[in-house]
DNA sequence: CGGAATCCCGTTTGATACTG
DNA sequence: CAGTATCAAACGGGATTCCG
């Protein structure tokens, strides 16, 4: 396979083709759905996310940050000081997901219903 | 961690804490979203789904649809006959998901029009 | 305190070949 | 037609260590 032209495209993650998987790639992480409810309740600093979701590594939550950042869901105000001081919160975009949040929390409520349900 | 009777079930890699995870695993797949989409729109066959998807590999639409049937949200229907003749369609709890994609395109148009505003 | 860098592992997906 | 089997690569995420 000599010179075998192995191109690294930058969109080479998954090709988004339809606005459906663009939402569900901007919120499909790990922690990202866990991370967004908390910072509907208001701003959160590092620390407080990492307590709040209870086994999250820094290194995993420094990246669904960022992913959340570069989706433009999430703002990072960084306070300069000793020690230093970061605050997430949800931006004007990153808010209108509770509803895309509530449909999915009521799907699963009828899901766990319909399934308790004889099926069997 | 509290409850530590962890099973090993095949379906449950990931400890699902909230109804919301729970949906996002259900439909979290690379292709899941467009499988369900297609259904939307009446029942389909494995060779159609294949074309309407478009790049995607037999092994794997064959497990995008397994997990999804054990999901509760699509019905696989094989008729004994040659050649042979699968068909595939939204169960009940399956058709409940169109508000949630609603819900997730509403999200992305809006999340591409604010991206227009401020940056490019 | 809030990361960045590095190493590592399990899961997911794809390519390919084969089968009932 | 609708799969299954096998191998390999891509990716996400955790643990650990170090740094401003």
């Amino acid at each position: 396979m000599a010179a075998s032209s192995v191109k690294h495209n930058k969109q080479s993650k998954k090709s988004v083709g339809c606005p459906v998987e663009f939402t569900l790639e901007a919120i499909g992480g790990r922690w990202k759905v866990l991370i967004i409810h908390h910072l509907l309740e208001g701003t959160k600093r590092f620390g407080e996310l990492t307590r709040l979701l209870g086994g999250i590594s820094a290194r995993t939550l420094t990246r669904q940050l960022r992913e959340l950042e570069a989706s433009g869901i999430i703002d990072r105000k960084v306070h300069q000081q000793v020690p230093p001081k970061l605050e997430y919160s949800l931006t004007t975009i990153g808010r209108k997901l509770e509803p895309v949040l509530l449909a999915m929390h009521d799907w699963a409520e009828e899901s766990l219903k319909s399934s308790r349900r004889s099926k069997k």
